[in-house]
DNA sequence: CGTAGGGTTGAGGTTAATCAAGTATGGTGG
DNA sequence: CCACCATACTTGATTAACCTCAACCCTACG
């Protein structure tokens, strides 16, 4: 049997939260465990509250008029999705589907706008990770935007290594975590040029790929390249 | 002589506050004039406080390693920039810039947090304003990842007609609140890009482009153009 | 006038999307 | 245990978008 608080406590949205505090929030979850594969909820929905994924991952992702996706953000177990909707009062901005089965935490609205009110210290932490959502977003943005696609994958992997300094340490080894098409659609690019990005990046000796396992064989060499960009 | 209340009214931040506490407010900001080009703070400054425009222009954007920057958004009165950085405790994580002679409000950090944990009125406007950024870079976003560059700037044009229902009316006439080579660096794109762009909406018939002034030939033309990304 | 800056136009080259075919891998049913 | 199929991924050839560099136009302004 899992925890609630212990998983509310590894969102940064509640880590600094009271203990009292915690025992209120953790009555008004709901529990939704769902399969992968399937949608937690579409864009243009309207939004009756948030989730915080407790096992599992989840794809945040746009759908283009005609029918493309962009994968804005994959979620792991600690952080949420949907707060945006919640306080901007608008329908949700994205679609969202578990990658695998997974189990999250539901807050509804009203009842968590409620808690945020009385509860001054949550302010705090709702401020603080939309900022940090907002400097995602723009990294992002510059990113895809900027950048071509070897510069691009370089510095997601970079992101990935900084996220996970546990592998880090050894020769350095890290897993994408998720498939290569999706990864694809994240890095605004298909699956075939990303799969060509990788071919370069092995060519060049920087890293060495297995299915999904991904090997860093000069990690300065690729921060240098991430720092490249002859002139784009 | 300008009236600070008038001008914190007009910011969605602040709209929803009492007299009362427009009063406090008030007191806590200092004028901040500006003339045109000349930097507001740069990226990597730390964060001592945020800004509010009431008079002219403010350009946010970014810059690439190589030099290339990259415009997030600009500002107009009665919107505000580095709110983020205030909550996030980072440093900016922007370059901000006058494009014209303008006056600004500035809030100081430590001050502006202990209003606002006073005031819960202020969070709901803060959490909204933040939610609005967030869903303005998710559509920047995609717009610039996932469409070609005639799309974008139709899209583009569209937004601002609905930030402008005023001269939306007539035959349709708006102004672009920028320089053309802002715009297309906003666009991510060049200059003579954004130029061609601007031809080829001129010949098929759905703009009048003259300076910075440009025409609505045809609105429905337009709005279909946007949908339709043919496979990108 | 002459210069400077924004803007436009032209030629050439590069990146990456598309379409299509091929190769693995994993699960299913015989 | 193996043939079969679905799906992910890779590889190849073609094409189109768009960046770059360069020259040029135009208006503003000294």
């Amino acid at each position: 049997m899992m925890d609630i608080q212990v998983v509310l406590k590894r969102s940064p949205l509640f880590s600094g939260l009271s203990n009292d505090a915690l025992v209120r929030l953790a009555q008004m979850v709901r529990k939704r465990a769902v399969k992968g594969g399937s949608q937690i909820f579409a864009q243009g929905d309207p939004c009756g509250g948030f989730y915080l994924v407790a096992e599992g991952s989840v794809k945040i992702y746009r759908l283009s008029p005609n029918g493309r996706e962009h994968v804005l953000a994959v979620a792991h177990p600690g952080q949420s999705f949907g707060e945006a909707a919640v306080f901007s009062g608008k329908a949700f901005p994205a679609f969202t589907e578990a990658l695998e089965d997974s189990l999250l935490l539901y807050l509804e609205r009203e009842e968590f706008l409620d808690f945020v009110e009385q509860d001054p210290q949550v302010v705090r932490g709702l401020l603080t990770e939309l900022s940090g959502w907002l400097m995602h977003l723009v990294r992002l943005l510059e990113d895809t935007a900027l950048a071509e696609v070897d510069i691009r994958l370089v510095r997601y992997l970079l992101r990935l290594l900084a996220c996970n300094p546990l592998q880090n340490c050894p020769g350095g080894k890290i897993a994408l975590p998720m498939q290569k098409q999706v990864l694809a659609s994240h890095l605004a690019t298909t699956p075939p040029t990303l799969s060509r990005a990788f071919s370069r990046l092995e060519e060049e000796d920087l890293i060495r790929v297995n299915g999904l396992e991904i090997e860093i064989l000069d990690l300065e060499g690729l921060r240098e390249k991430a720092e490249d960009e002859r002139g784009r």
